[in-house]
DNA sequence: TGGTCACTGATTTTT
DNA sequence: TCAGTGACCA
């Protein structure tokens, strides 16, 4: 054993060293917050491997995230990586199914019935809309019966393993026999697609499991140790994958806690935790309940909250951090307030931590849904404090990100329908929606995908003449692109060659020089070289049995194009780059900035070696909640984003009764009890401070009044000792306030209050990137909401004066070109400004990064 | 066919 | 607030 190893198992507490020294047969772990489960988990790992001497790839870790697993993973590998090549393989279920699939999912297939491997995997998006055309197929009107619930209701029985059919025999109304109905075609229209939905990842995997004791005994033989992390939060299926994946072996261990379970909306079910012994008569049961991260406080009021709880095997954690200081409480007029003090709030405490103790101290906000996000984010830009902010809007998500990937989706696998209804008009190339509407019913009629549907059009002539040339052009389009996909290219040619009005795609450079940077610093050197087609010569392996015929603009017959390459292909060929340039709206740039960066990403899958579907599953299964940074100052996130990590200062925003627990809780008991389990896991969250707080009126969506609230029942629960009221501004009633103005809007009237301020260089070192601190500018953005500011009473760097460009400068950009500065933001290090390019429009950028020079 | 405009109605959490 | 939709016109 390793000393590194033996010394740290030294410092482990008896029930957590069982945990880890347990390797053999089945093992719960019921690790309460902050028990040191993760440290667990991957010592167990490094144990296995340094002392049991098991094979690093004989391990399974499964986790719920892939920020859990990478997470996992690199402190796995801080602990043995570097003595070992073989890793233990720690993964998602979700990515790990997809694995599974990819390679096994055609022994499911019946003669040629059932999915092919490159079957697309659909998102909630594609999986509303795949559900809206099965409703539009069945004339099931979409105002009584939403896309939305009944979404919900497939989803609900898939994670319960019930089929159409099962559904229907229990459909006890007309509503579940019609949801039943829906469910059935909307299976067919998967299948036909060639598609998967998230639920069926592991549905289907469950299924190449049980149905062919072979590929079971391979994967038996391959992990025989399997580990499943936050096993509170499995469901149905992946309980079963779990099972299957144990063997007869057993060696299996579970990691979970019931009092944070806070998935049951997606089929968690909380019996997998309290059953494991019935299933597992053998197993070791191992209780974590020493608590290292919070302070006596914040431990005995998250406990108050969660004892509430009925559905509950209760259990006693403690912490030897004994006291610690008493919670704040602070009750704000309206939400934006609510999101100035949290601003303040951390302000302060990020100040006065860093000249306690040199660590940088952290910070997070929590709230119950994204939308509360916003108010947040414009304080701490008032505060000019840089934040994170980990979920909302995911890069994935963007329209323009979404109709390439669509793109992608379709070279990969052309029958997905619901990728080729994307873009099959994206931009516009004059297939509308009666044409549509044909291909749909001849596609109906013959069983057939969509994609075979214009097959059969074309072949059959069943269209007018303007529609069947758009269709014949796009369909030219996506083989063209598949063509280079496979590396089939110039057979694709000489075939379409005979076709009469076929012509080979065109590839104009000069496009593609304004249409896409290709400069080294984006694409990377030998990219650029390789791409551009002058160059092609250089980078290409000429075709061993004969001389290559060149077609201007495409590598030799056999070579399969990258997925970076496809999609600078498609860039230009479906014309969307070029549209939107046309547009020229800094949303358009702003756009195709975008679309650069996917090419990025899809040059870095290309280094790891990743192929198209690699690609794609890549963009399929991560999500924007992966981003968390965890050396982040602040970060401002929803409370199930928040799990599993911990904070020395937590603001829990929103305590409101239909804020948190949601309204769409409050009738059912079991929902209420989730709510407060996630009210738990936010608690739980902070290590020395925890903040609550709650606006007595908040706005809700753009009304203009805003409703009164009232305090969450959770505030309650609290005992009042360890609250301590952080001075809500003398309580003035709504209209009172408005009154006065913003200038008693927020501010601490309480000198006494205020911390003393290290100096300006310790504050300077602490605020490690103002972007909106200078008073100017703070007081336009005000200005622009029709709002008054007086300025906050925490000092805040001042300028410096040391002189950069200012506005109205003319400057040149190594990739941009020249501009005028527009605007300056900040100072010093982090000052940030907004150049007005002569080509590429508004650009925002740090000063110290941007390599700009007078021009 | 496609673009614009006004209207409406809905907003939980996410692999 | 904002995305999705339906009516209307070029």
């Amino acid at each position: 054993m390793s000393q590194a190893l033996q010394s740290y198992l030294d410092n482990l507490n008896p029930q957590q060293r069982e945990a880890v020294e347990t390797t053999n047969g089945p093992v719960l772990i019921l690790a309460g917050a902050g028990s040191g489960k993760t440290r667990v988990i991957t010592y167990r790992i490094a144990y296995l491997i340094d002392t049991i001497g098991v094979a690093p790839d004989s391990i399974l870790a499964m986790t719920f995230t892939n920020k859990a697993a990478s997470e996992m993973a690199s402190r796995v590998d801080s602990l043995v990586g570097a003595r070992s090549v073989a890793k233990p393989l720690i993964s998602t279920f979700h990515s790990f199914c997809v694995h599974l699939l990819r390679r096994d999912i055609e022994t499911l297939k019946i003669g040629d019935k059932g999915h092919r491997k490159e079957f697309a995997i659909y998102d909630e998006a594609d999986q509303q809309n795949a559900v809206k055309a099965a409703m539009r197929r069945l004339g099931i009107d979409d105002k009584q019966l939403t896309p939305r619930t009944v979404l919900s209701s497939i989803s609900w029985a898939k994670n319960h393993m019930l089929d159409p059919q099962e559904v229907y025999l229990e459909s006890a109304d007309p509503k579940r026999e019609r949801i039943a109905q829906i469910y059935r075609v909307y299976t067919e229209e998967l299948a036909k697609s060639n598609a998967l939905d998230f639920d069926d990842l592991l549905l289907y995997a469950v299924r190449v499991l049980k149905s062919s004791g072979e590929i079971r005994e391979r994967y038996n033989r391959r992990y025989r140790y399997i580990l499943v992390d936050e096993y509170q939060d499995t469901n149905r299926p992946q309980y079963e994958l779990m099972r299957m994946l144990a063997g007869d072996e057993h060696n299996v261990c579970c990691v979970g806690d019931e009092d944070q379970s806070i998935y049951s909306w997606r089929g968690a079910d909380i019996r997998n935790i309290l059953e494991f012994e019935k299933d597992f008569p053998e197993a070791r049961i191992v209780r974590l309940e020493q608590n290292y991260r919070s302070t006596q406080n914040i431990l005995q009021a998250a406990s108050a909250v969660v004892s509430r709880n009925v559905k509950r095997k209760g259990k006693t954690l403690w912490t030897s951090r004994s006291g610690g200081a008493q919670l704040g409480y602070y009750e704000a007029p309206d939400g934006e307030n609510e999101a100035l003090f949290a601003a303040d709030y951390i302000a302060k405490y990020l100040l006065q931590a860093n000249t306690e103790n040199g660590e940088a101290p952290r910070a997070a906000v929590l709230y119950r849904t994204n939308s509360q996000s916003r108010l947040f984010e414009e304080a701490m830009r008032r505060y000019g404090m840089k934040y994170h902010v980990v979920g909302g809007y995911s890069f994935y998500e963007r329209s323009e990100i979404k109709d390439l990937i669509s793109y992608l989706k379709l070279v990969h696998n052309p029958h997905d329908s619901i990728a080729l209804q994307r873009v099959i008009n994206t931009p516009t190339r004059g297939i509308g929606r009666t044409t549509m509407e044909t291909l749909e019913r001849i596609a109906l009629e013959t069983g057939v995908s969509l994609w075979g549907g214009i097959d059969e059009a074309i072949k059959q002539d069943l269209l007018p003449a303007r529609a069947m040339a758009a269709l014949k052009s796009f369909k030219d389009l996506i083989e063209d692109a598949r063509a280079m996909h496979l590396g089939t290219f110039r057979e694709q040619v000489a075939e379409t060659a005979a076709v009469a009005d076929a012509k080979p795609p065109s590839y104009d450079s000069e496009d593609w020089q304004h249409t896409i940077d290709f400069s080294p610093e984006t694409f990377g050197e030998d990219e650029a070289t390789e791409f551009v087609p002058a160059s092609f010569s250089g980078g290409l392996t000429p075709s061993p049995t004969e001389e290559p015929e060149r077609v201007e603009g495409f590598r030799a017959p056999g070579d399969a194009a990258s997925t970076g390459e496809l999609l600078k292909f498609l860039f230009d060929r479906t014309g969307y780059v070029k549209q939107l340039e046309q547009e020229d709206t800094p949303e358009s740039l702003a756009r195709i900035e975008n679309l650069r960066e996917l090419a990025n990403a899809a040059m870095d899958s290309r280094d790891r070696g990743e192929s198209l579907s690699e690609f794609l599953d890549h963009a399929a299964l991560v999500s924007d909640a992966d981003a968390y940074d965890e050396n982040a100052r602040i970060t401002l996130m929803t409370l199930h984003a928040a799990k599993g990590l911990e904070f020395p200062l937590v603001v829990l925003a929103g305590l409101e009764e239909g804020l948190f627990p949601h309204s769409r809780t409050l009738l059912a008991t079991d929902d209420i009890e989730e709510e407060r389990r996630l009210c738990y896991v936010g608690m739980t969250r902070a290590m020395d401070t925890l903040i609550l707080s709650r606006a007595r009126y908040r706005r809700r969506y753009g009304t203009d009044m805003p409703e009164a609230s009232v305090a969450s029942r959770f505030l309650e629960d609290v005992p009042e000792a360890l609250l301590q009221d952080l001075g809500s501004p003398r309580k003035p009633s709504y209209q009172d306030r408005s009154d006065h103005g913003a200038s008693r809007h927020y501010s601490y009237e309480d000198e006494d209050q205020r911390p003393q301020y290290p100096s300006e260089r310790a504050q300077r070192r602490s605020f490690s990137g103002p972007t909106y601190n200078s008073i100017d500018n703070i007081a336009e953005f005000f200005a622009s909401r029709g709002k008054k500011f007086s300025r906050p009473k925490v000092d805040l760097p001042a300028q410096t004066g040391r002189t950069g460009f200012r506005p109205g400068q003319r400057v040149r950009h190594p990739k941009y070109g020249e501009g005028t500065v527009y605007r300056r933001e900040g100072d010093g290090e982090d000052a940030k400004i907004t150049v007005q390019f002569l080509k590429f429009g508004l650009k925002k950028l740090v000063e110290k990064y941007a390599q700009l020079e007078k021009a």
